[in-house]
DNA sequence: CTGAAAGCGCTTACAG
DNA sequence: CTGAAAGCGCTTACAG
């Protein structure tokens, strides 16, 4: 593609063309009633000037202009990164391209991104939140809104965000499906809503298993690997017997096999030991790697642009979506080949 | 602030205060030929109505449109993260928005992205890529680029990098300000300029204290902790007496942590660590937490943004800006307290 | 099938 | 200090 150095307009290629810009403008567009014939012309003129149709005045005859934004508060944090990748494979990348910006937590910054969005017409907006728990509503604004990881407070917004029952649901389930029988849980920050509904999830699973009795004491703490080697020693030092421990993130897994690695217990033959994040980096090069649920973060990036976009043609349609997570098997739970 | 729930044009601002059009825009804009009365009724309508300057339309008018367009191959890495952050901070987040695409390595993609992003009449651009080393500069196109983190092949185009010489010859001078003697290096992958870069930067000043004979080898690998647990079981096999291993980045230095102590060697007493990048996450909850070189990438973006707006504005200036690393002493070095 | 005209929402000389 | 007019680069009825 070759791309002009100055700026060059539908006119100039109308000229070079002999026709006029209305004829230019719907032989581009691909409107069918154009002559062939006229409409290669046209086509070449275009490719010759390297012409880019300027889609600040497309934007201004009122139909769409074909970019979104995305505000998020976590740019620093692994949640916004998936789920921007997820909504870029889904808005299809080269139609409609997104703002990115990041509120770093500040709601009068979040107030003034989105007045800097809305005054550039985006089509709609993305919000992006850090934690589950749900986030006020941004209330009524003249594009559609979904909100994404962090629901919204007002149940008819349109939220896309993760299934944290589901997730330690599935977490228990592998552990039973293994044979482990004992399960202590290492969740994170108690105040997080992600922490204590992983834990719903996964101890609804071990009761409905029967085995709530065998199950070794949920322990609160917060994500960190340090959390996670300081709990592992209680736990071998107080419920002795554990055959596995669910960890309610990665890093925590780490910090568990740390100590269970320093403490001479053989994972996963004596303990198994599984995570949530699926945070590769961490998870795949743990010793050993670790099994975890992975959040499918990009996925819900995908399924918060394709509401948007749904939104954004008409069928407008309110309420909270809560996405599954997808075990990751590795050798920390069961020994592969 | 209120927000209007359907977009409201000047003209109605203009009405409501009575006034025309033309001294709406002025008053709005901070003119200064506006009767300060008039100015005020003109912004109280505004205010009342919920009034948004369509961008759009302003930037058709030919000045700036207040947008930049940044192309990144490494959204999934961390690298583009905080070159983000560093490019809003300079771009002053409401005066100045940035649509985010990544072009996932895809050389056809990132063609088609910049096409679009010039369609959409950019102010500039910003191509971060994924290595230092150099990519392929994209010519003259109608617009500022600067490259950020892989600079351009072209010597005269503005890139922004790290200087990766310097990151090693920190590293390495942190260990000789510690007193050790014999130091062993644990680099990433001999293919990458960064690699290379380090190992360079380190050695000469290893060199430079007189101390290169009881240095061990250098060690290329890859990036990962599973290469810095191989590498730290050679060196203690095989250059037995090393006081400090210098790594290519803090996920090798997590291995190498990894082998120590596991045979047992005391960090820092026997042998000092130190790593490359500050990766938080894997850094600071290291055991012991692990002295590394930050690589500034927040202040590259600022950097880089800057120079993008000084090139929009006129004062164009090609060249290679190359930013020193910062080191960051934790126990892995120095025992503190 | 083609083109002249109007209009999207602003800003900017230019008169008054 | 204020406003009528032209124009930015497109697209869209509407004639022809």
């Amino acid at each position: 593609m070759r791309i002009s150095e100055t700026p060059v307009s539908l006119a100039e290629v109308a000229r070079r063309a002999g026709v006029s810009s209305a004829t230019a403008s719907k032989a581009l567009n691909g409107r069918v009633d154009v002559n062939e014939a006229t409409r290669a012309r046209v086509e070449q003129a275009a490719r010759d000037l390297g012409y880019l149709p300027n889609s600040l005045a497309r934007g201004l005859m009122g139909a769409r202009t074909g970019t979104v934004g995305v505000v998020t508060t976590d740019l620093d944090g692994r949640f916004a990164l998936p789920i921007l990748m997820g909504v870029e494979d889904s808005l299809g990348i080269d139609r409609i391209l997104s703002f990115l910006c990041d509120a770093r937590g500040d709601d009068l910054r979040e107030e003034s991104l989105i007045a800097s969005l809305l005054a550039r017409r985006v089509d709609g907006l993305i919000l992006v939140g850090r934690q589950t728990d749900p986030r006020p509503s941004l209330g009524a604004i003249p594009v559609p809104v979904v909100y994404a990881y962090a629901e919204s407070d007002d149940p008819s917004d349109m939220s896309v965000t993760v299934d944290n029952a589901d997730v330690g649901r599935r977490a228990a389930r592998h552990l039973l499906d293994i044979g482990r029988r004992r399960i202590a849980q290492v969740a994170g920050e108690a105040s997080h809503g992600a922490s204590r509904d992983r834990v719903g999830g996964a101890s609804s699973a071990i009761a409905a298993a029967g085995l709530l009795e065998g199950a070794g004491r949920v322990r609160f703490g917060d994500w960190s690997e340090g959390w996670g080697r300081a709990a592992a020693h209680d736990i071998l030092d107080q419920d002795g017997d554990v055959d596995a421990i669910l960890c309610g993130s990665d890093q925590v897994a780490r910090g568990v096999l740390d100590t269970l690695h320093e403490r001479r217990v053989r994972v996963p033959d004596d303990v198994a030991v599984i995570g949530v994040d699926n945070w590769e980096p961490l998870a795949a090069h743990a010793r050993p790697p670790l099994t975890t649920v992975d959040l499918q973060l990009q996925q819900l990036g995908r399924v918060a642009a394709h509401r948007l976009q749904r939104a954004t043609t008409g069928e407008i349609r309110g309420g909270v979506e809560r996405l599954p997570g997808s075990l990751i098997i590795r050798d920390s739970t069961v020994l592969r080949r």
